[in-house]
DNA sequence: CGCAAGATTATT
DNA sequence: ATAATCTTGCGA
């Protein structure tokens, strides 16, 4: 009889690519609702063009720069929300995307989504999931799958880097 | 103050 | 391939 604790600090407080793998699998919690997270990106500062981070902290990215565990959400393209959550230490810029959510049979595929079922908005910015079990990730048991690694989606810049982590192959 | 770009999505 | 739609950040 497991007692699904929210993920703590120190889990997000690791590197961005390292926390985004890892967050595949866990449940997402916001108010009533609670799904499965199966895709990620992770964005950092200097060292990566694509990041909100890149050219220093922002009235926008300021987040980034924060403690690890905020949430980070941000208004694009005039339509979609999209959801962050805060990692590395304070100082290190970065955070990871949540892009994908399974809720049972039904599957959010996209950030822009996830944000608009669940009802998530700039006033759900700079949250510290950490503290409050309404809002938070939790460590339920998940059964094994397989993890697909690719480029990120949507940026122009940091094509490079393979940060982009999918769920794939559920047993 | 003006303007171009943007970590998207649904539609053609 | 492109429209929809508007905040943000940067340059003047």
């Amino acid at each position: 009889m497991s007692k699904h604790i929210g993920l703590p600090t120190s889990f997000f407080e690791r590197h961005a690519v390292d926390v985004a793998q890892d967050l595949l699998g866990k449940t997402l919690v916001f108010g009533s609702f609670e799904g499965v997270i199966t895709e990620t990106e992770a964005y950092r500062g200097l060292d990566d063009p694509a990041s909100h981070a890149f050219k220093g902290p922002t009235t926008r990215s300021q987040v980034m720069f924060g403690p690890a565990g905020f949430s980070y959400v941000y208004f694009i393209y005039g339509m979609y929300h999209c959801l962050n959550i805060v990692t590395e230490p304070e100082g290190s810029p970065s955070a990871v995307l949540l892009r994908g959510l399974k809720i049972g049979k039904l599957h959010l595929n996209g950030p822009g989504k996830l944000c608009k079922y669940f009802g998530i908005s700039k006033a759900h910015n700079q949250m510290n999931l950490c503290e409050d079990l309404s809002f938070c990730v939790l460590d339920k048991p998940h059964p094994p799958f397989q993890t697909l690694t690719t480029p990120r989606i949507g940026i122009k810049q940091g094509l490079d880097k393979a940060w982009r982590f999918v769920m794939v192959n559920e047993v």
